[in-house]
DNA sequence: AAATGTGAAGTTGTTCACAGCT
DNA sequence: AGCTGTGAACAACTTCACATTT
């Protein structure tokens, strides 16, 4: 998305965009291991994640040598090793602030519990905004934000509070221990080094699109 | 976003990077133009946008000159160039196909209209999915896609669909004339050469993070 | 024979440094 | 004097080609 960012790469030397493509070969090899495949060639799986076999295979030598040569890669340990070096392994708590219509779906969104994300608790200005039965998770006042999130030592949060608030926001997620923010918010963050921000903006995300749609 | 891209580009040798950036270069002038300023240099642009200066400058050499030497640039002006060449000067319909729980959010997101991008219809197999009183717009069946979007000649089209049907829904976009979709789903689509799919993956955008932020 | 791992070549994008306007 | 526009240096990433291993 995005590219679009403004992460800062703490763990240095591995291009981001190799980070990025695991994610993608995970979900290709987790495809791969309800078909009950074992084995899969450089070949075969670059083809399903879109792709060339050469830059899969670069983009594993990062992290070691995992193949066997005239056999390819084993399925199971290839996703084993991704998510132990993703760190989603072990369930990660999240905490949301800015239950707008957005941070609502975000709540509710199955995609992130279903690859090892768990929403644990969500903060607004306006507690009252839980009035969503699709919701389950609790939403909290803003004051109890730093104790929260200091408390269960969380370290990832994402932001949907009006751009005005955002920095505001980030401070206090910061003081309080969290060092990757995904923002959804179009505002520029200043965040010390050892933060990591990944900005999402949907909006851009369409106003590119239609760049490349024409006029 | 992340990046996190499969678009192909048909207006040839402008970096997709670049045609990024100048969203957050407008958003910037936009402000700069509320507080009545009326020139910009682009040392001060960028370090709004959180790019280097020279950054900005190649970036917009690319489709012309329009700063002044001595003096800078001239913000309503740039804010023309850059919404006439992303196609932002006026406003594009937009479907949106698939209302689940994010699909619902975009629908009602304001993040959208404000940057000149109007959802028109919603398109699901379920068409009582409308119950929600933030969604202004109408569901339709999907058997009424098609004629939809070629009646309305739309171009650009949101899918948020289970992964196991969008390759389906994106081939009926294509068919009615759609040429830019922004894809939710987890899946890796195959289109046409002139059609440009901007993929937007949430989960593994947090995944991201989540390597970042370490174990 | 098949498929990995990797140095080297190629490509794309970013930064620099400064010439050239206003 | 100030600031743009840009060729040339630089850095990052991708692709290739092939030696190496099973």
């Amino acid at each position: 998305m995005a590219s679009k960012k403004n992460t800062k790469s703490q763990r240095a030397d591995i291009p981001r965009k190799t980070v990025y493509r695991l994610s993608i070969y995970t979900r290709c090899l987790q495809r791969l291991k309800e078909n009950g495949i074992k084995t899969v060639s450089s070949e075969a799986l670059a083809g399903a994640a879109g792709v060339k076999s050469p830059q899969l295979r670069k983009d594993l030598t990062y992290f070691g040598q995992f193949g066997t040569r005239g056999l390819g890669y084993d399925v199971e340990q290839l996703i084993k090793m991704i998510s132990d070096l993703l760190g989603t392994s072990h369930l990660q708590p999240v905490v949301l602030v800015g239950v707008g219509n957005l941070g609502r779906a975000l709540l509710s969104y199955k995609g992130f519990a279903k690859e090892g994300f768990g929403i644990v608790a969500a903060f607004d200005v306006v507690t009252e905004r839980q009035k969503d039965k699709r919701v389950t998770q609790s939403v909290y006042s803003m004051d109890e934000l730093k104790s929260f999130v200091s408390r269960n030592n969380v370290r990832m949060a994402i932001l949907c509070v009006p751009p005005q608030e955002a920095q505001e926001v980030v401070n206090e997620l910061v003081e309080a221990g969290v060092t990757g923010v995904m923002n959804f918010a179009p505002t520029v963050l200043q965040v010390p080094d050892e933060v990591t921000v990944n900005n999402v903006n949907l909006a851009i995300e369409l106003e590119n699109l239609s760049y490349f749609v024409g006029h």
